[in-house]
Formats: C-alpha cells, sequence, structure tokens
DNA sequence: AATGAATGAGTTTTCATTCAT
DNA sequence: AATGAATGAAAACTCATTCAT
C-alpha cells in the first residue's frame, strides 16, 4: 500500500482559481465606475482604465460586464439580509424597533454606500433569472419595517388609521433616497443623519399615545437619539 | 372649389419644422423606451421601433438621441418650475403652505410620471452645458420647500430644532421616490396618496405647538388632507 | 365614408426590408470566402473585404455570422431536396432510374458547387436547433438512394445479397466527393463526369441478370452515358 | 564516480523534452476535440479543458495551436506512407492487389480514424510551409491506387475504357467517405466494411474478362472477401 | 510540470449618425 | 416624411501566447 503522505495530489488540478483579493480590488473599482456613469454608460473598457490593466485581461475574473453587476448587487443584498435579520434583536418596545431599525438602515447604506446605490439604480439592469435568484434571498426592508409598523399599530404606539404597507414603502424610499445624496467625505456623521431620520420617522407614524407618553412631539423627535455626533 | 389634390392640406404657412404632433408622439415613446430600460441601455433603434418606423427616419426629428433626453428633461423641468411658482400663492399659513406644496408635488408626478421619472433618474445623462442650461431654470423643489419650512419655525410651527436644509432634502427624497413605485395603473389615486403624505410630513415636522393647535398628532395627520378616494 | 382609393397608405410601414439582390449578392460572396478557408476561420471582416464594404454594414443583411451560413445551407438544402423530389419521376425501369439519379445528383453539385460543399462540410457548425429545423426539410440523398436500389432488388436488377442501406451510404459518399476536387473551371463537363460515375456505380450493384441483359460489364458501363463530352 | 548531486535523476542521458507518454495523451486529446468542433472552431482553452489542466499548461508541450495539428496529421500521414508501401508487396494479380489496397485503406482508417478523418479535413488549415513538407512524403492512395488500375488495364482485368486517374479519385473518394459516418463503436468490423468495399469497387472496375474469369459479376464481388465478420 | 495573471491583437456585434433617394 | 444602405467608431468578448512563480 502506497504511502499516502508521500504521494502526490492527484494529477494536475488543485485549481485554487484567481486570487480573491485581487478579485476584491476589481470588482471595487467596477463598482466605483458603475456609480459614476451609471452600469450602462460603463465600458468594460472604463473599468480596466480604473485598474490598470486591459480590458481582456478582466475576463480572467468575471464572464461577462453582467457578472460585475451581479457581484456587487449580490453581496450587498446577502448582507442588508443579514442586516436586517439583526434588526430588533434585543429591542422590545415597537418605537425603539423602529428606531434601531432605521439607524440600522442609514449605517449599512453609509457604509455599504456605492454598493448599495448601485443595488437601487441598476439591479433592473441584471438578467430576468439573476433578479429572480437574487429576490429569493429573505426579507426586504420593506417587509421588515411594514412588521414594525403592525406592531406598533397593535402596541397602540403607531397611528391607528396609518395604512402600514403604503407607509412602509413610503419610509422605506425617505431612506434610500441618501443614496441621492449622501457622501462619506461630508461632514455629516451617518449616527446625526440617523438621528435626524429617527426623528422625522418616528413622529410621523406615531399615535397620540406614543406623542403623550413620550412627552410630546419634539421629546418624541429626540428620544432615541444618539445625540451628539 | 378648390382642387384638394394641388393645395396642400394647411391654410398658406409653409411648413417650417417636422409636425409637432408627430414631434409629441415621438418623443412620448422615447420617453417610454427610457423610462423601461434606462437612457444608456436604449438605442436608437428601440425607439423607432416604438414607433414604427426605421431609426434614420428619427433624425428628421432631433439631431442626437441626446436630444431626446433633452427635449423630455426640459419640457418636464420647466412646468415643474410653473408648479413650484404656483404653490403657496394664496396659502397664508405655513402648514397650510407646506400641505399645498406636498399635495402639488405628488400631483404634478403623477401626472408627468414617466417624463419627471426620466428627469430624476437620467439627468446626469446630459452633457455638461444643458445640465447648467437647465439647472438655471429657477427654484427647484428643495428650495421651495426649505423656504416654506423655514417661514414655518419662523411662525412657531415647525420644530426650531429641525435642520430644515436637511429636512427639505428628506422631504423631497421622500416624495420623489413614489417614482420608484406609483403606477396610474393601481388603485391608489393621486390625491389619497397625497392625504398620506400630507399626514407624515407634516407630523414629522410640526412643534409642539402646531401640534397642540390641531389637536393632536392624529388629527394634526388628517387636517389637510382631501379625505375620501 | 372615406374613400379608400384617396387614402394614404397606412402610416409609416410598407418596410420592404432590403434589396433581395444585394443580399444574395453578399450571400455569394460569404459563401466563397466559406469555401475558401472554411467556417470557423472566415472573419466577417473577411466577408466585408470581399463585398467591399464595412464590416458592421452586413448586419443590415444579417443578425450573426452564423445567419450566412444558414442562409448559403438552407437554401442549397432546400433545392436539394427539390431536386431529389423530381428523380424518377417519369423513369420506371431501376436501373434507368438509379442512372438519372446519379446524374441529377452530379449537375446538382455541380451547378450549386460552393454552397453544396459548404453543406457537406459546415452543417455541423450551425446551432442545433438550425440543424434539426433543416433536417425536417425531407427525404435525403442516401434514403431516395436506398429507395431505388431496394426496387432494383425487387426487379432483379440489383445483386440480391447487397446491404442497400450500407451500399446507399458508400454511393452517396462517392458522389459526394467530387466537391473536394471538382471545378467547373476544367474541362470535365458535369454530364461526362455523371457518365464515368453512372458506369461505375451501376456495374457495382448490378445483378448477374442486369449484366448478362445488358451485354455484359463493359455494355452495361455505358448502357446509360450521355456519350459525347 | 561522478558527483549524484550534479547528476541528473535519469541515467546519464539529460532530459530534454517533455514525458513522451503524457505528450501522446495531450495531442490525442486535442485529435478528438478538434475531430468534435473542427480545428478553427477548437481554442486551446478547450483543449485544455479537455486534458484537465490550463490552458497556458499545454505551451510546455508545443509552441502553438497550430503544433498539435500538424503532429497529429504528420504522424497519420507518415504511417499512411508506409502503409501503402506495404500494400502490393506480395500479391501479383492486379485484382488481388486492388482488392488488397482497399481493405488495407479500409483497416488503415478505421484504425486511426480520428487523426486519419482530420488529415482529410483539416489539412489546408495547416501553413503553406507545412502543407509542402508533409506533401513531399510519399506516394499517395491516389497514386498508387492508379498504379494498380493501369497494371490491371494492362493485364486486360480493367475495363480498358476506364479512365484511370478519374476513377482512381473517385475510389478515393468513395473509401475516404467512411470517415464521415463510420464509428468504432457500431457492429460494422473493419473487414466486413472492407468486404462491401472490394466488392462494389472491383466490380466497378473489371473488364469483361476479369467478369467472366471469376464466373459473373456476383462471384466477383464475393471473390476477395473474407467473409463472415 | 503546471499555474494564473496578463497581454495584445483579434473577433463578433452594436450603434449613433449620415445621406442619396 | 420616411427609407434603407452605409459608415465609422466603439462596444463586448475571445483567444493564442507569454511569463513570473
Amino acid at each position: 500500500m502506497p504511502d499516502a503522505a508521500t504521494e502526490p495530489a492527484k494529477r494536475g488540478r488543485p485549481r485554487r482559481g484567481p486570487d480573491p483579493e485581487r478579485f476584491r480590488e476589481i470588482v471595487d473599482a467596477a463598482a466605483e465606475v458603475f456609480l459614476e456613469k451609471g452600469y450602462s454608460a460603463t465600458s468594460i473598457q472604463d473599468i480596466s482604465d480604473r485598474v490598470g490593466i486591459l480590458k481582456g485581461s478582466l475576463y480572467h475574473y468575471v464572464r461577462s460586464k453582467e457578472d460585475f453587476l451581479y457581484r456587487i448587487i449580490k453581496d450587498v443584498y446577502d448582507e442588508a439580509i443579514d442586516d436586517i435579520r439583526k434588526i430588533g434583536e434585543g429591542e422590545q418596545e415597537p418605537l425603539a424597533r423602529l428606531a434601531a431599525f432605521i439607524r440600522a438602515h442609514v449605517r449599512f447604506a453609509a457604509a455599504h454606500l456605492t454598493a448599495y446605490t448601485i443595488q437601487l439604480r441598476e439591479f433592473e439592469q441584471l438578467s430576468a433569472e439573476r433578479r429572480e435568484e437574487i429576490r429569493q434571498g429573505g426579507e426586504t426592508y420593506v417587509e421588515a419595517l411594514q412588521a414594525i409598523l403592525e406592531d406598533g399599530q397593535a402596541a397602540g404606539l403607531v397611528d391607528a388609521s396609518l395604512q402600514v404597507r403604503l407607509a412602509s414603502i413610503i419610509i422605506t424610499g425617505e431612506l434610500n433616497s441618501m443614496t441621492r445624496w449622501y457622501s462619506p467625505k461630508g461632514s455629516l456623521e451617518p449616527d446625526q443623519l440617523a438621528d435626524v431620520y429617527v426623528g422625522m420617522v418616528l413622529t410621523s407614524v406615531a399615535s397620540e399615545a406614543a406623542v403623550t407618553k413620550a412627552g410630546g412631539v419634539e421629546a418624541l423627535r429626540t428620544e432615541f437619539a444618539l445625540g451628539q455626533g
């Protein structure tokens, strides 16, 4: 019986595939360009120029331009799903959970600004199959938000007359719209922005009881603020 | 009776440019396709297919593909400016003006859904010159909104601690995000949607005094509603 | 009621599509190059050079390089099917029909030398769907030939011990191999070549009775010749 | 005694090239793919996939893609030349030699089916120099066959009116066409196929005298058969 | 012997635009 | 007003080949 330890690894293929760090570097370059020019208006040449290699060389890493978009969106989408799952673990009170949700969302968008913005803007450019595949992933922000608002209504803390589905869509749009102007280079920290969002969103849905409990709208508007950033 | 065969259809005037009705038809077709596929991903062929003519024929109406985008955005932008100017004429009370502003904005977005959506999404695809030219046009929604909020603060009806510039941007994003999901084919009428927006936005910025004056947040939330949809 | 005679033709589209003569010209150019270099080794550039236009211009006529191959093969295949159908109409005697079949086949191959050669060589380069579609077309030369040989056996004129399916394949290969060397520029006329083929093929399958009836193999070999070339 | 440390592993001889067995393996893989897809349509990637290594690694064995084709064709061509030389050694009678020639050819084609098919199909894809070099090699099948037929005519056993050059080309095409359909996986053994070919070819060229001598065409058709396969 | 990154030149295809009719 | 042929430039993608490791 041959000694397994001295026997060479099965002919040929360890086949590691491309270096994951280099791959990340390249996908990040693609994301930057997509953000600046838009996916469709970006050429493979634009990406390779940014990386500093020839355009043909990119096909070591992907099979098509769409693969770049897919990678960017898939990754941020998966992280977003994780993010949504973590929200509310711990927080019991609906308004506190709502505040936590908003803060988490703002932090997430700020932390993954490029990729998250691309996801919002360019999702429809993916092939139908890939859109479908990605959507299977899990609960969306809208759905999570809706659940919180429903809990809030049950607890009498969210205006009972609110159409929660519609409100969830509106609030999600409100939060997502930060990707249209927010820049990490500015002086506004994510938590400061979150404070503003939390204050505005909470008062926009709070019930009479919730306002009273907080000691008025203005009090409610700062109740969940982290304060000075 | 004159000979119909030799007489040109329209009385006297030599036809200088293309038939404006046909032009509108074609620009509308372009807008539809831009909305569906995005400007950059749309080819001249896509547009001509939609119209039912050959692509070369489009150059009777425009000098370049960008001209279509320019026409669409310029027109809706100009109308938006008009829209903004009209708001508040008449309304004296800041919260009433804020409500009127929101309603007008929702109505406008709903009425010009395709063009307004394109303007939001594709403005950056215009040449720098045209972007500049269009921006000269007049006050933006954000600026108009900011002015109203400032008046509201002066009148003690808007939370004095609110960062009005930031709030204006957030609220505008919130309103504009309706273009991402609203459809005139759905059962939700623009005024019904406006009612929801008005309620949420007003309570999100109202001062303690404003809430008290209205008889509570829930009352404030319906004070400016048109009601039954 | 409007007068149909004076009413203009329905807006826009007579849409004739490309000039069929020009199209033929271009497909013929493609066929020439495919013959010289092989389909896969031919670039779109090669074809456009032959035609004398830019490569992009070819896409007025086809949607892909494969379309050229399809057109060439489809057309010659359809004609071949027609050809096969016509053979034997009239001829009653099996050996006479066999001779007629061979002559027709040689004439056909000579008359469509380029396209028929391409069909034989490059059929497998078509997509699976197109191969399938074309094969649906009708009876092949092999099948037609087999039928004739079976009739010949029934009439006692073809060697009873002959495996007709195999013989049909062999004879078809023999006939088709002329595409590997035949040139219309040479001095050998199609009918002269057919005379040789007829003589060789008939004697290669004839029964004893057929030979006797003809007055010997050498007599049989010239019985169906057109003679003087 | 030489210093073992400086001496290469294998006794004396420095290793010049790659392992010949591995080389054969790789060339065979290339041949398989060339057969399936055609030379021009095959990429180096296709070959390396078949072997199970990366494409860059193939350049340890060859200097270019064409080298694969050259190796395949050169080898089979040289063997074919040998094959042709051996034919007729021993056989004295022209028809017996013709039968032996056909049998040898069929056996050869069956034994080297892949390489021989590639040689027939892809010879023209070699560079002009290599085509020239290979052609220098020796007598071709057509020439050998022509010589036999001429001997046959001299002996009165081949139809005197036969154009032997043309007949040789036709018969060679007939034999070679087996590469278009023959498969060693089928139930037809090479010698069975050779029996059919021998019978058909001999009767297709035999003189009256040869037929009479054999006792009729049908007798002639089986005279050189090996019989049951 | 093999890997995997990269090259550079090529391929097929797309597409905005022009223009004679 | 529209056609349809063509252009010319650029797009996405392919691929034989090289090379440092």
